[in-house]
DNA sequence: ATTAGCACTCGATAAATTCAAATGCTAATT
DNA sequence: AATTAGCATTTGAATTTATCGAGTGCTAAT
């Protein structure tokens, strides 16, 4: 069976009137757009059918997309149009604003379009690899506790607080902390670990005593700055639970919790679709089989991540799609702009 | 008419057995434990219910307490019981663990608390007004970019950055920020800004052209602190909605929508009953009609905050103050081990 | 190839019925 | 005077039955 122009153009239909009344569409409602009769209508939507790309709840009732419907709609049949003015002068208001951290206007960002869409959004970002080492202070806060403090050249700061044995002396991690202020100035951060295990630890092995203890601070120090240096931030959590489809409790419930562990995490991060917008709808999204998610890259002064924004497999799409695109390219304009 | 002790005994039994169950407490069940027919229960159940402790849903069912009636329980006929020993051995492999700072500590073992009782839990913690200065750190990232790092002598630490206009010099920014550090070092950290204006501001205004800007950047990076440094933690935020008389999705999605807003964090913060464990139950809560919420301040540390516990109204009582109470107990005993 | 016509399906809604738990009250008992 | 047994009564919850209408699939006509 082949996709003609008009079972693409009902499908297309079905689709768009889905996602707006939230009610299985009849024949006889579409008739007027086609231009033909609601039999004829019905004779294609069997066809529609047989192809997978609608789905009837019950025998009598109207037709609602499948899956595979949508994904033939993503694909192929939705032109994303430019924003309404509505939702561009929203976002605006935040990319006028040039003293925002990147990580701070991302967070804005999705707020707005939290709001504007009523799904749910998140970003998981993290410093990204092209942060360099800028410099690492020690400060000493009693004799037996110190703190270490690690900046890099794009303004990312993370400090980690270190409880002493009395038998390791203050003194010698302030002076390899100065030698590594030396020599590692410049270096990648995520490679710092390593370039201290073979470019300083030789070094202190020789005049400190005591030397792994020390060894061990700063690699702790350096490796928690990565760990740490991930945040997420959720926008409109308790949207997706008002989507009129969750209606059971269970729904809801299952949901929620979803909304709140960490496979929401792993989800975000786990499909990795390359840099281009990615959309996946039901089974695809890897976090509930009723929901869709609609993620993007964006890397930016000294950070990147993925924003996504998850919302019921009827979504907006056009719109949604806009949005992020809109977005990311102004995020990622803020660099220029420096 | 006047609580005798059958009526006292009477409610106790019908608080805890309709926590238990969830179920309107019928007369006829009670026969055993209050050792006499179903009919003196009647009798007696008239009298609490013209008091105002219980109440009927409809008039052939069984009985609830009220608001009043559990205000009743908890005030006159709860006995907090020791902690199981299973309750208290989850808890205790946290204090066991001495690296761990004091804010991890607390919500870890909110986590925990949310984990045993199925409610939710937030901790809304600052650090404390102990918290001197002990260093602040100028990072110059170019000539443009700079970053003032705060530093407390209980190990907190708030970086912020700024952008200079061309005109401002780094050096007297970082001139500015050692005479802070030879000046002020001490200075509880909510005096600092105070200080800053009376002791610092008059003498840099006799050396530094600019001095109006200097002084901003740092009055700002100390203002900061005080603002950045309230975090909020909250775990099992999907407990409270699972509580089985939040049946309707109405109830759902207003709980959902209020745990996930700021009115959350002025209700942990507004309500200020002193110092002891304070127990707010339905309407008294500023928060839900349908929830209770437990409250304790702690202090330990450097840190200071509310911990609060909130659930359904049928709570069980003696289990969450006896937790509560336990886990704050510990919580600032570990100050003195150090 | 399209459409009109019609019997048929099935969920949604409302009305009717049944059932059991618990009550309030009265009169008997201790 | 306090307690209890006995019983009619209330009421929500669960179950069944009836009705309605939107929408379909199929056949025959256009």
């Amino acid at each position: 069976m082949i996709m003609d122009e008009r079972k693409k153009a009902l499908l297309k239909e079905i689709v768009e009137t889905y996602v707006k009344t939230i009610k299985p569409v009849g024949s006889n409602s579409l008739c007027k757009k086609l231009k033909c009769s609601s039999a004829t209508i019905r004779n294609e939507m069997v066809a529609l059918e047989n192809m997978g790309y609608i789905e009837k709840n019950h025998i009598s009732s109207g037709r609602v997309p499948s899956e595979l419907g949508y994904r033939y709609y993503v694909e192929n049949l939705m032109e994303p149009k430019d924003l309404t003015g509505e939702d561009m002068l929203k976002l605006q208001t935040i990319f006028s604003n040039n003293d925002l951290q990147v990580s701070d206007a991302v967070s804005k960002c999705l707020e707005i379009i939290s709001d504007l869409t009523n799904y749910t959004s998140i970003v998981l970002g993290k410093s990204s690899n092209d942060n360099l080492l800028k410099q690492i202070n020690v400060i000493a806060l009693d004799e037996r506790r110190i703190i270490a403090v690690v900046c890099t050249d794009k303004g990312i700061v993370e400090n980690k607080q270190f409880v002493l044995d009395t038998n390791t002396d203050v003194n010698e991690i302030v002076k390899t902390s100065e030698m590594i202020n030396k020599m590692l100035v410049g270096t990648p951060i995520n490679k710092v670990a390593e370039k201290l295990e073979f470019e300083i630890k030789p070094i202190i092995a020789k005049r400190i005593k005591d030397y792994e203890t020390v060894y061990n601070i700063f690699y702790d120090a350096f490796n928690d700055f990565i760990k740490h240096n991930t945040n997420m931030h959720v926008s409109g959590r308790v949207n997706l639970l008002k989507e009129p489809e969750y209606e059971t409790t269970e729904d809801i419930k299952r949901i929620a919790s979803k909304l709140e562990d960490d496979s929401f995490k792993e989800m975000v991060n786990n499909i990795d679709g390359g840099e281009n917008l990615q959309i996946y709808i039901g089974k695809d999204s890897n976090f509930d089989d009723n929901v869709t998610v609609i993620k993007k890259k964006y890397k930016s002064g000294g950070e990147e991540g993925t924003i996504a924004i998850i919302g019921p497999k009827r979504m907006e799409y056009e719109r949604v799609v806009s949005l992020l695109n809109y977005m990311v390219d102004k995020i990622e304009g803020k660099d220029e702009r420096k």
